[in-house]
DNA sequence: TCCTATGTTGTATG
DNA sequence: ACATACAACATAGG
């Protein structure tokens, strides 16, 4: 499930806890989620910490803890977090649970593709301060993209965009939404882009992400029917916007989802492009 | 039974 | 070395 605004739907699950104290950590430490990580060691230390803050960037996850302790997470494909009643009894995909006074602060994730990780030390982790710029930060500029997609000529602007160095957070359906809205074949080759229309890409991407957070990062609520989102999984689903059968194939190794009539294989003639012959 | 799934990574191939 | 393609991971649900 979780892209951008879903990572970030559940991150806030646990601000009820921030300054609780952590009484107990149970875990299954034989779970893949911690890949090898000395999970009895840190949970152990980890008790009697209080939980201070988290922030999210990109899919992942880090929660800041007194005692200079720090957990990442990352939810994989099938991962969310969520806050119990003490009587919650966790099951066998809750591989992860804090418990406070008041709560039980429950990692789960069925498929395991997700990964809990532990640090100890006065400042963030270096994978976390490595983490590319946000979309909506400044340094996320349209003349950064033109550079990548130059470097990455050969390959479909849909693979592009699940690349979490350039586009951090982006996943299959975000990367659908923007290609629909900036009317960009996901088969396009990075090379064969416009300047114009890496600027629609590149607008769309910070429009996706505002909205995508402001209503899902809020609620969970699904997008309205507006989107591409609601229809790109529903059999026969059709596009909003142009009303045809919406196309599906794998690109980039992912399913596909695009609407042939906004999003055309060779891009639309302008007629704006100055003077006949030039 | 077989296919799919909002992700990442290691390995193979050109 | 460099970029791209693809299988593998583990589980649930249609």
């Amino acid at each position: 499930m979780p892209e951008l605004a879903e990572v970030e739907y559940y991150r806030k699950r646990w601000n009820p806890a921030f300054g609780q104290r952590i009484l107990a950590v149970h875990t299954h430490p034989a779970a893949k989620v911690f890949r090898g990580s000395p999970v009895r060691a840190w949970a152990a230390a980890l008790r009697g910490q209080t939980l201070l803050g988290s922030e999210a960037a990109a899919k992942q996850m880090l929660f800041r803890f007194s005692g200079q302790h720090w957990l990442g997470l990352h939810l994989g494909m099938s991962g969310s977090l969520s806050r119990q009643n003490p009587e919650y009894r966790p099951g066998r995909h809750d591989h992860l649970v804090l418990a406070t006074e008041r709560d039980l602060l429950v990692f789960t994730d069925p498929r395991m593709f997700g990964r809990v990780r532990h640090w100890q030390g006065p400042e963030a982790p270096a994978e976390w301060r490595a983490l590319p710029p946000p979309l909506l930060s400044e340094q996320f500029t349209p003349e950064a993209l033109v550079t990548y997609f130059a470097r990455r000529r050969a390959s479909p602007v849909k693979a592009l965009l699940l690349d979490q160095g350039r586009f951090p957070g982006v996943g299959n359906w975000m990367a659908d939404e923007i290609l629909w809205r900036a009317g960009l074949h996901p088969r396009r080759k990075g090379g064969d882009l416009s300047r114009e229309e890496i600027g629609r890409l590149h607008a769309e991407c910070r429009w996706v992400a505002r909205e995508a957070l402001a209503t899902i990062g809020e609620t969970m609520e699904d997008p309205p029917a507006s989107w591409l989102f609601p229809h790109r999984w529903a059999d026969g689903g059709t596009c909003p916007r142009s009303g045809v059968k919406l196309e599906r194939a794998t690109i980039g190794g992912r399913t596909t989802c695009w609407s042939p009539a906004l999003q055309p294989i060779t891009p639309k003639m302008t007629r704006s492009r100055g003077p006949k012959g030039s």
